[in-house]
DNA sequence: TTTAGACTATTTGTATGAATTAGTCGAAAA
DNA sequence: TTTTCGACTAATTCATACAAATAGTCTAAA
């Protein structure tokens, strides 16, 4: 299910397509609620009705881009069957999708780095999806007896430190440009922490 | 070996003590040389014979608490055997130093919030050093038949991954005070990322 | 070799007014 | 009733100029 509300409504989406597109271009405060409506053809007042503040719009568009990322991994995950496969694929493709995302909306990374607070509404929301994945990919390892007993509480423990992890090395690949690390570390580093809890 | 040069001189240490005490209370920006040189009675010339600039004092500082630290660490893993005791000291006892460091330099925090190049230099050697000790705690581990055969490429991987890891939550500790791990749990991270190259 | 104290150049802070811009509102269009 | 417009306001940001603070230098002396 998605997280976003919804954005069946076509002027919503045409609001978020047309803010993407600015935000991308412009970052965020650069764009203004009036570059908006103009790049869609409408008035602020439009804007307003349907969005209550520009960081509403601008969280819109953060969810619709973790929205997208996270089909894109469900989907890999489908495709593969054992629980330590389909962590891999979670821990990589989540952790290159963030740097990904860092490369497109670059201007907007420097306001990040200063406004850090823009993220944390939509920060909470997909670390609380990312942590159900996991027990859930824990869930699965234990009952294909691919990982090792463990109670709730303990698998709840692992998928509170995996998530805080991935978190943390989230904000390092998307702030900081130096941090150059292959799909395939990511994948050795990800391989090595399900280690931990297999059979 | 410590990293920082040669604090031996006693004027040196009279300097950093001085400028330690100023930072903890004022930050950084807020201390001035003048402080400094008057916390010490001597004159801002004193403190340019000894350090090239401002920045120059702050790292040695900084590398002071850090070689702090360091020794803390050194000396708990002393009194343990095994490869992976000795992973969970290092791991929590200095992600556990973060957070400590945080608070006792708590104004200070929010500078680094704002120039995290401050601790760019400082940071990096303490990122090679910790390497370097994770390396060893695997070789140990590899002699000790704790740890499965790796080759040096892997056993180099892996000492790179977790390092980052360690870093970046590192750096979320220390910025975000609403993180609030336990040492249990911290150890309990320690012990899962262990286990995933445990013979 | 080390220190003091005066000196400079740069950075930082502040005050003020102008310009932008997020957000509101009542009326009109659909 | 739902949606849009354009004028409006209040708050924030920006530009400018001026004042104060401060990092770093230099010369002479201890």
């Amino acid at each position: 299910m998605s997280v976003s509300q919804n954005i069946k409504d076509p002027i919503r989406e045409e609001i978020l397509r047309g803010a993407t597109e600015l935000f991308e271009r412009y970052g965020f405060k650069k764009t203004t609620m009036e570059d908006i409506a103009r790049q869609i053809g409408k008035s602020k007042s439009a804007l307003y009705y349907y969005y209550k503040t520009k960081e509403e719009i601008f969280e819109a568009v953060v969810l619709q881009e973790i929205d997208k990322q996270r089909m894109e991994a469900s989907a890999a995950m489908k495709k593969v069957e054992t629980a330590p496969e389909k962590f891999r694929i979670l821990f990589t493709s989540l952790l290159a999708g963030v740097k990904e995302k860092a490369n497109k909306f670059s201007l907007f990374r420097a306001e990040v780095y200063e406004n850090p607070f823009l993220l944390n509404n939509t920060m909470k929301l997909r670390d609380s999806y990312v942590e159900e994945q996991l027990r859930d990919i824990l869930i699965l390892g234990i009952s294909r007896q691919e990982v090792k007993m463990m109670n709730s509480s303990e698998i709840g423990l692992w998928a509170k430190m995996v998530n805080l992890t991935m978190r943390s090395l989230g904000s390092k690949l998307f702030l900081e440009d130096d941090w150059n690390i292959s799909k395939e570390q990511l994948a050795f580093l990800a391989d090595t922490l399900f280690q931990g809890v297999a059979r």
